[in-house]
DNA sequence: CCTCACTGCTGCAGTTTATGCAGCGGCTTG
DNA sequence: CAAGCCGCTGCATAAACTGCAGCAGTGAGG
């Protein structure tokens, strides 16, 4: 629609951080991007950025404004696709921001399927830590955030919340490998790989050492969990991973898992979120759904809150 | 702002029910008007107007859009205001749909007060039965509602609820005025003037009287209150009013009221409002916030919900 | 200290977009 | 069947937007 330009050209300015890096984007001339932001700074009588020699910077009038502007231009998608919804074609595109463990199983399979009975649909993936998931909902970059764990609260509308006990990682031949359920301080005797501290299972973990009033000393930290389970299978290092980042049934694989006894280590917590009180589009609205669903039949649901 | 003109026009043309008397209104043409429509429609991929010999009227993608439309508007008109706020200056508009019982005290009083403090506010008083009040809310010509037992709630957000017990209204020397309190039975031996189903107060009376297996048999029904008032003056009739409506304390009153009892027919409920989910422009949000205050020291809070 | 790269901003000209006027055909109503 | 609305279109005009070239201000780096 021509009439949200300016506000789709303001979000640029606000991501690019100056006029003409954004008209770059824009594929427009700074002189038209800077002369619409005059105008509209002189129509609603406050400025909106801060010039500063290196670019712009939001005014508080500014973040009031951009705020609005995103909420805006997501609510037209809504719009738009909920009008497509009505002639029954089912188009649309899902934003959604979720922790690293949803990445190689879980999510895969949901969209393909997804994308099995509406083909019409596109989606985006952002990979994105516990922080950045929910400023992700915040700036509508994403329309869904499916995290371990989340940190803040107060903009996060939670869908639903399931229960992820964190599990031990290791290779096949490895001496945990024998008891089905493994005690945190008999993980403490091997050589130990950790995420680092942007993720859930590590700050659950951290939480449990210290109420065991030990100490962990990984011998590797990373933030790739990529990274993380290709070395435990060379080293003979443990590693942790929560139920629905672990490839289950998949013959291909070395790697044995164990959970950690429910008395050493709370099981974390795997929400289905979206922006409190936004109507989604309808193809994130019912992709939600069908998660929320195939959640619910995997892992024990948590009562929100 | 410039690029809400479409949105404007739109909502407009569903107002006047035609594109060329909406023109009128607007002072341009009907080919303009026309246009931006078509065009509009065009990028929308869907029909927003079905034509009519008469006029249009709104499809189904329309239904959806002249909503986000209003929903649109409406959040420009928070931002601005929450903008100016940041000023300094406590400018804005509030517009208020309401129950009658409201208009003769309650409300010039604490607008009055409200001008008081902050004179660049401007307001609107919107008199709407219960039904049309929350319909006021939905299409966002109305901020605030305060009404008396309203019908529906899907759409309406509960900001306090204040019990009103029913009181009779009489002239002076009228005989059931010897009392603290009347019995309804009492007041069925007098001639009565009552408002029209339309409002709270006589749905309130007429569920109470069904469970006292009589039967109201008015001398007067009419929707001015402001005429039952002046009649009762008159005739030796008597009528209902809630408390919020009637004016305590003011020396040139021959009318007196007394309490019904509770027994008889239990208080009935005035909500204050807005529609649920929205963020209210600051104006309306600080007024809001008065008028609560206000009941919630001059009547006994109910719990909400 | 000076240079240099980068910023936002302005006058002018060209282009695109929106508007107004007159008029057409379709429909309902009396 | 005529009158009165209605939405819609071709064409000319008015308004808005965009692009080019160039200016002045600012901070980083040598």
């Amino acid at each position: 629609m021509r009439h949200l330009h300016s506000l789709r050209y303001l979000d640029a300015i606000v991501r690019a951080g100056s006029i003409r890096k954004a008209a770059e984007t824009l594929s427009i001339t700074s002189t038209a991007l800077n002369r619409r932001i005059l105008t509209m700074e002189q129509e609603l009588g406050a400025p909106i950025f801060e010039r500063l020699a290196r670019g712009v910077r939001l005014s508080a009038a500014g973040e009031i404004l951009i705020h609005h502007a995103r909420a805006q231009l997501a609510d037209m998608e809504r719009v738009k696709s909920q009008i497509s919804d009505l002639s029954g074609i089912r188009r649309g595109h899902v934003s959604i921001a979720c922790s690293q463990a949803v990445l190689p199983v879980f999510l895969p399979e949901q969209i393909a399927r997804y994308r099995g009975e509406h083909p019409a649909v596109t989606f985006s993936v952002l990979r994105r830590d516990r922080e950045a998931a929910e400023q992700a909902l915040v700036d509508h970059s994403a329309d869904l955030a499916l995290v371990f764990e989340p940190i803040r609260f107060s903009e996060f509308g939670t869908l639903l919340a399931v229960s992820q006990p964190i599990h031990v990682l290791m290779s096949k031949g490895h001496p945990l490998a024998k008891t089905r359920s493994v005690r945190l301080r008999d993980c403490l005797r091997y050589p130990i790989a950790l995420p680092s501290h942007l993720y859930g299972v590590r700050s659950v973990l951290d939480s449990a050492i210290v109420r065991l009033s030990a100490k962990l000393r990984p011998v590797i930290e990373t933030d790739s969990f990529e990274f993380l389970r290709h070395y435990a299978r060379q080293d003979k290092t443990i590693s942790f991973q929560i139920p629905i980042g672990i490839a289950q049934g998949t013959r291909a694989n070395d790697d044995v898992s164990r959970p950690i006894d429910p008395r050493d280590v709370p099981p974390g917590i795997l929400y289905l979120g979206q922006l409190r009180g936004r109507t989604l589009p309808v193809a994130a609205s019912r992709f939600a759904e069908q998660i929320a669903t195939a959640l619910a039949t995997s892992f024990d649901e948590v009562g929100s809150e």
